[in-house]
DNA sequence: AAAACCGATCAACTATATTTGATTGGTAAG
DNA sequence: CTTACCAATCAAATATAGTTGATCGGTTTT
């Protein structure tokens, strides 16, 4: 038996989450992110955006839920939240359950 | 041995699913379609969409890679495309693989 | 306590996406 | 061959999202 505990997810959620990933510059950060925690100034650096963009981009995935944020003295540190990533992951692979039924036909 | 078999995708691939799932009446037409094969009559009766409004965001999905679609006279049917959905969850659950690295101190 | 620094926020601007209604192309029925 | 029908396309209008530069609050350094 798994260890991993499987969050579930409604389609609102899953929508909202496929909102936040869906920018090219906020899935840089992601990926960026993916690699392990990083301070603010360091992803700026990294990405070579302009301060208030970025801290634009990092609300809208913390908000979304996919990130989460730690203060340590006057740098942030952002970090993936890899329940999130892993719950829509999952809600994506159920859709295609039982999607080859075919459909009655029209007429 | 699974008989799956896993489609790898690019960030670039998996940003324009995202983005076309990202829409609620897009995904409102891939959580119809998650039951099955659909024609666009059907899909217009059930979500109550404007025909040409449907039209365009099947047009979205379907340019992403989401929908295959099959023609039978005059009739259009659309059914969900689930390597697509696959890649995308293996990609989104690849991403949490390590992401738990604690970031170097800044200053 | 002043200055320097990091990052969040705000308002004005710009860019992108979606909706709408009309038109068109193609297929089937009269 | 004309009409009816389904769905795709188009241009104009609307709505939503992202960018930019300035400002602010909080923390550390001098």
């Amino acid at each position: 038996m798994s260890v991993h505990q499987a969050i579930q997810i409604e389609p609102e959620q899953a929508r909202a989450l496929l909102k936040a990933l869906a920018d090219p510059l906020r899935l840089q950060v992601i990926e960026a992110l993916a690699g392990g925690e990083r301070c603010v100034c360091d992803l700026a650096g990294q990405l070579a955006l302009g301060q208030s963009k970025l801290s634009f981009h990092l609300k809208v995935l913390k908000q979304a839920g996919l990130l989460a944020d730690r203060q340590e003295g006057r740098w942030m540190y952002y970090r993936l939240q890899p329940e999130a990533l892993g719950a829509l992951s999952l809600w994506l692979r159920a859709l295609s359950a039982n999607c080859a039924k075919p459909a009655a036909p029209c007429p």
